[in-house]
DNA sequence: ATTACGCTTGTGGTCTGACCAGAATGGTCC
DNA sequence: GGACCATTCTGGTCAGACCACAAGCGTAAT
């Protein structure tokens, strides 16, 4: 498994910025969203219609009909036949998915966004740290292992770690057992990686991280959920200060 | 908030089924998934084309897409640009949402996920009680007391408590500040309404719930979070036994 | 003035048929 | 055997049309 795509395996790997100009192509959602955002419509408001959007944004209504169909599964609109498209509250009741998909389309987490994925983030982690120590068999065992094992070539090679990484934090999780839990954090990671991605850029943070994992993976090896709780308790402290900074830096004025 | 679609109220308050026939008009992506179930596709495998599967499904083209487009964004299906559709290792990547949708399509959970489902809830609602008696704030206060004064209305009028249960656990995780957190529970609750609608079609159990919410009330009111987080365990086990009791009806055969 | 009816308009939902660029394929030629 | 090229198939997109239904509005009857 772990990264699906090829990708340009590392750009210039000084950083990657996390604010491409999304191509030219600019995906339809991209631009509906900064729609929507600019026009300060509150929830309950009802959008242009289908008809109206499509010729906005020149594209036919199949493909602004797609769009919608996104965004109303990520319960950001409410479709409302033979009345309209409906704005939701989007914080209540968005998906978690619907903060991925901004990630992935380039637009950056809020800072409170943010502080609330890292606390959520640690939430999650750390009690599957927990269920991992007590629950792992050997495949899971193998599995950390594996990850492990890449991580250490590729940081001999100089790649940027943030995919392995998450491949081993994704292997904790598995080793729960619990695969909707999986299916949780996998979004948290794929909500991220942009900036992990910066993150790893630093050369010296990859082998303090991996040297990290190996402790966790003793201690979910050997059955002790405390000291697997510790050291992942440990290693997100690391990861958070570099959020905490970032955020800093940005409110200090980049 | 709360509820939002109109739906017939209460249906005979006996039992909700969770396996109705879906209307006639059985949404496309409702048949996409046994389709894709039923041909035993593995993760990586390609479907047919589009072409080949609005023909089948008697749908045009673009209906088929948009059903396409809503599986490729919760993650169950990739698409390749003159190449083809690919299952993905749904599992491992798929989103939430994914069987937030299922359920909303009337597919009810497996026996695993049931169990999965049962304990992540713990995990993310005793850690969210346990932070809104840190950092509640008058505004969840009174969010809180607004969901306890419609439950007992709504107690006294005999209607079914599932949706105004679902406002105040959803309130109690609003008062943590998070709202990254506020999304993800809630697609708990919208995963597993069905069911409780039906858990609490036996009116003995709405009043207990309630009191034990109240008493959860007074506990994040106060601020201590270990007697809230105590209150919500004992809360949550009463759930967590009605869920149990239904894995091993089934186990018996139904 | 008030009510009841019916037409017009606008909406999402759907279908048809067509074109495009790029991959995948398979054959041909060197 | 390997490089090349034409064909085929794919997703991606578009334009234009029809449908059922809700809402609004005007008219007609009360």
């Amino acid at each position: 498994m772990q990264a699906k795509s090829p990708e340009p395996a590392i750009p210039p790997p000084g950083q990657d910025t996390a604010a491409q100009p999304l191509d030219e192509r600019t995906s339809l959602i991209g631009r509906l969203l900064p729609f929507i955002a600019h026009r300060r419509l509150e929830p309950g408001d009802r959008l242009p219609s289908e008809r109206e959007l499509a010729e906005r944004f020149g594209v036919s209504r199949g493909a602004l009909r797609e769009a919608i169909a996104v965004l109303e599964t990520l319960r950001m609109v409410e479709r409302r036949p033979n009345s309209g498209i409906y704005l939701r509250a989007v914080a209540k009741q968005g998906s978690l998915d619907a903060i991925v998909l901004q990630a992935e389309l380039g637009i950056p987490l809020t800072e409170t966004e943010v502080r609330e994925v890292v606390e959520l983030r640690r939430i999650l982690e750390l009690q599957a740290v927990r269920l991992a120590a007590e629950r792992r068999n050997e495949a899971d065992l193998a599995r950390l292992d594996h990850a492990l094992a890449e991580s250490e070539r590729a940081i001999g090679a100089g790649e940027n770690l943030a995919d392995l990484d998450a491949a081993f934090h994704l292997a904790v999780v598995e080793a729960t057992g619990n695969h909707v839990f999986l299916r949780v954090v996998n979004s948290f990671y794929l909500l991220s990686r942009a900036r992990r991605r910066h993150y790893f850029a630093d050369g010296q943070r990859a082998p303090l991280s991996h040297a990290q994992h190996l402790a966790m993976r003793d201690a979910i090896a050997a059955g002790e959920p405390d000291r697997a709780e510790a050291a992942m308790g440990g290693h997100l402290r690391g990861v958070e200060s570099y959020w905490m900074e970032l955020l800093e830096r940005k409110a200090r004025g980049d």
